[in-house]
DNA sequence: AGCACGCCGACT
DNA sequence: GTCGGCGTGCTC
């Protein structure tokens, strides 16, 4: 008796038990993909994580389906590395399983009804249970959903039973295949007419017919410039051939085809040297390799426009050249097409890129590249989830822009930090880090002076550009004083038509939290809210509708206040739409640009605003923060944050780090090369402690300031946190079960345990929210304070009338 | 997580 | 009467 242990993809904590027979059990292999039947009536696709002949005691296994892989699909490192993810931000294995695979390698089973033909007699069935028979005489199968929508009511599944037991209809679980291999259909010609004799003879043959004569000698040119595979499609399109020519020929078999599965994405060669580095590149690069032979991670700080790719390249060439495999880490893909065209031009096919904007069958075949170590697949970029590669010769991580927050998953579970998983995978394959940041975040820099890290630093701009003047401009002084323009200081209108004057671009950031256009009514104060979730609705002038950015309602614009009656609804605060408005006004001649979330909904429109800013059709870009990440801009003279304040009071312990790094950030996009940028930041707190550092970029006192108070308030990267967020759509239950948590959790951490609290958003998509906050301190081990949660935790879902509460657990929820 | 099953209140 | 909502138990 063989078994094997499978993990399906779902939140169940358990692996599940099957059997297989001998022939099975000699071929299949740990990390294997198997169809297994699960519940009543489910195929599910999971993956082997254990053969074993231990039958189980309590329970009969069931047979597996099918096994779907000739070869493993996932290594063995791989599993280890989903084992210590779920062991360390407490989810199941099927949930890691789930973020890792590209979705279109798990295939589940749909339920197909099919007829009965011997069924004859229709007066044993009901007017419902007709409908289907008769929709079934027309179509060969139907579905769950079809026939939902024929009978058009939710609960199908008892008329489906009955006419199942009438013998009607009978049922099948089919699987589908989601992945499609592209396949190129090619030409050549026949063996028989391959000989060069033959040519004159064939030639004559098609006298009478010009097209397909033209075809053949097309054919002969095309061989002739050394062209060793002609691809049917293209050769019939630049020809200019017809296709029902070359499609007589086939017939004739004059011409024979042949289909080679391609991939779908394919780069061109490299077309540049890795560039030269400056001196102090070089040094840097020196320290990086010198640090590499005692520690295992480094950390390139250095400032915005220093070159850090540059070095990277260095880094990467050397993997490459001794067949390596290299994973380069970036924020947000989005945002890095500068920097794919940039390793491109220098790595040439040896790239693949990784993202959630891929289809799933392009991303299935980046894994099946990288999982055979093809040359082509040897330098992947990607954003955090590329972690989850099949890797099998990495040599190297690069965590670009290592501070940045959309490392961290938040939703749904693995809530995994991307950063913290590439330093735990490339320990296991014995790989090196190199995280690179202008700004590096607290936990890093502490594991730097922990001595953990070694560090590199790099602060000079390249070229002779020097880092932007930065100044702060005082808001409360110029309202009270009246120097403003809408939402523009005087100095910071000055400064703008000043550079455009000089014909130079202008960045202006608007952070959009808590400044989202908001409507209220004049006469009584209200504003309308979203019926789901407890926001206030936005106003999206382009569509004149309200929007909520939490569940996506949207509403038309009401003309009159929907409480008082009264036509006095007026927009209120601002967002990027208000600004963009205001600057038309002020500047008519100028082209004015916007980019937020709005307007770079589709697959392109970022990659479009970007590059008419960078071609200079653009004269004064506004944008959130998604601006300021990884592009260069060669024009910008100058950078204007309209509001500095809502980012440094927002409430989390990190506000302040965040607005230094982001400061920073965007103040890097100011100025390049010959003349120095100037970067102006409205506030009403012109002496804050982190305006004040970010303009003299200090990092190293806003560092060892922070890290003060995060230690006299208890915060990371001392205190570690760990955060439970209950949901449930009925307020009173949650409460009660956030209190009997909050209290249960006491009881083994004490003074260590904040809340239950209400989050800001307290209610998102009908579902009201509570939060717990367990801290651990220093000297108290994260491993036992884990496993006690989960024995509350099993606690909790164990009372009956908390079973139907959500529980979510997000460690290091930062 | 999904899904079936069973109980119960709300309407054609 | 059905229909749909919700609690409960179970998945190898």
């Amino acid at each position: 008796m063989y078994f094997i242990d499978v993990i399906l993809p779902l939140a169940l904590q358990k692996l599940f038990t099957y059997q297989i027979n001998i022939a099975e059990a000699e071929f299949i292999q740990v990390g294997m993909r198997v169809a297994v039947p699960f519940g009543k009536n489910k195929i599910y696709t999971g993956i082997v994580y254990k053969t074993h002949q231990n039958s189980p005691k309590s329970y009969i296994s069931k047979e597996i389906h099918q096994i779907l892989d000739n070869q493993a699909l996932v290594t063995q490192s791989q599993i280890t590395h989903w084992q210590w993810i779920a062991d360390y931000y407490m989810c199941s294995l099927g949930e890691v399983l789930r973020a890792a695979i590209p979705s279109a390698l798990l295939l589940q089973s749909e339920t197909k009804i099919i007829k009965n033909s011997t069924f004859k007699d229709e007066k044993l069935l009901t007017d419902q249970e007709f409908l289907i028979y008769e929709a079934l005489q027309y179509q060969d199968t139907l579905n769950v959903e079809k026939i939902s929508a024929i009978l058009s009511r939710k609960t199908v599944l008892p008329i489906i039973k009955s006419l199942l037991d009438k013998e009607v209809i009978l049922v099948q679980e089919v699987l589908y295949e989601k992945y499609t291999p592209k396949l190129v259909k090619y030409i050549r010609l026949a063996k028989n007419w391959e000989a060069e004799e033959r040519l004159q003879e064939l030639l004559d043959n098609l006298n009478r017919a010009p097209k397909q004569r033209e075809a053949v000698l097309r054919y002969f040119q095309v061989k002739g410039m050394n062209q060793k595979l002609i691809p049917l499609t293209s050769f019939v399109k630049t020809n200019k051939l017809a296709y029902s020519a070359v499609k007589s020929l086939l017939e004739k078999e004059i011409f024979e085809s042949y289909t080679i599965q391609e991939d779908r994405i394919s780069r061109g060669e490299s077309t540049d040297n890795i560039p030269i580095l400056n001196k102090p590149q070089k040094q840097a690069l020196l320290e990086i390799e010198t640090a590499f032979k005692e520690k295992d991670i480094a950390v390139l700080h250095g400032i915005t426009g220093s070159g850090k790719t540059e070095i990277y390249a260095h880094l990467i060439n050397e993997s490459l050249s001794q067949g390596k495999q290299i994973l380069y880490l970036v924020p947000e893909i989005a945002l890095t097409t500068q920097l794919i065209s940039r390793l491109e031009r220098y790595f040439g096919e040896q790239i693949s890129v990784f993202h959630s904007r891929y289809s799933m069958n392009e991303r299935v075949e980046v894994w099946q590249n990288i999982l055979q170590n093809k040359s082509k697949a040897r330098l992947i970029v990607g954003a955090r989830s590329a972690i989850f590669l099949p890797f099998n010769k990495l040599d190297l991580i690069i965590v670009d822009e290592e501070h940045e927050t959309s490392y961290k998953q938040f939703d749904p579970a693995p809530r995994y930090h991307a950063r913290d998983a590439a330093i735990v995978l490339a320990k296991q394959m014995k790989a090196k880090v190199l995280m690179g940041t202008a700004t590096p975040s607290l936990e890093t820099y502490q594991n730097i002076r922990d001595k953990k890290y070694a560090l590199i630093k790099l602060d000079q701009r390249f070229g002779n550009s020097v880092l932007p003047e930065i100044e702060l401009v005082n808001l409360s002084e110029a309202y009270r004083k009246k120097r403003m323009t809408g939402h523009f200081s005087e100095r910071l209108l000055s400064l703008i038509r000043e550079s455009l004057q000089n014909k130079e671009q202008v960045i202006l950031f608007q952070n959009r939290r808590g400044f989202a256009p908001i409507v209220t009514c004049i006469s009584c104060g209200i504003s309308p809210q979203c019926p789901n979730c407890d926001v206030s609705l936005t106003y999206h002038k382009f569509q004149d509708e309200l929007r909520c950015h939490y569940c996506g309602f949207t509403a038309q614009m009401p003309k009159i206040c929907p409480a008082c009656q009264n036509p006095t609804l007026d927009t209120k605060g601002f967002g990027t739409e208000q600004l963009e408005l205001e600057l038309k006004e002020l500047f008519p001649d100028q082209k004015i640009g916007r980019m937020d979330y709005d307007t770079t909904r589709g697959k392109y429109a970022f990659h479009r605003i970007i590059s008419s800013f960078q071609a200079q059709e653009i004269d004064v870009l506004v944008g959130t923060q998604m601006l300021s990440k990884g592009l260069d801009f060669t024009n910008v003279s100058l950078v204007g944050v309209l509001n500095a304040d809502t980012m440094l009071n927002f409430p989390d312990f990190r506000a302040h780090e965040r607005s230094f790094q982001m400061l920073v950030q965007v103040s890097g996009r100011a100025g390049r090369a010959e003349k120095r940028g100037k970067v102006v930041i409205q506030t009403f707190n012109p002496d804050h402690q982190i305006l004040q550092q970010v303009t003299l970029n200090d990092y190293k006192t806003m560092f060892k300031e922070q890290l003060l108070e995060r230690w006299n308030f208890k915060y990371p990267p001392y205190y570690r946190l760990i955060k439970i967020t209950l949901k449930h759509k009925d307020y009173n239950k949650l409460i009660l079960a956030a209190d009997w948590l909050g209290q249960s959790l006491r009881n083994y951490f004490n003074e260590w345990i904040l809340g239950p609290s209400s989050p800001a958003i307290g209610r998102v998509r009908n579902l009201y929210i509570k939060d717990l906050i367990i801290k651990i301190p220093p000297e108290q081990s994260i491993k036992l304070t884990k496993e006690k949660l989960l024995q509350v935790k099993n606690h909790f879902q164990s009372i009956g009338a908390y079973r139907s509460i959500r529980f979510n657990v997000d460690v290091d929820n930062y």
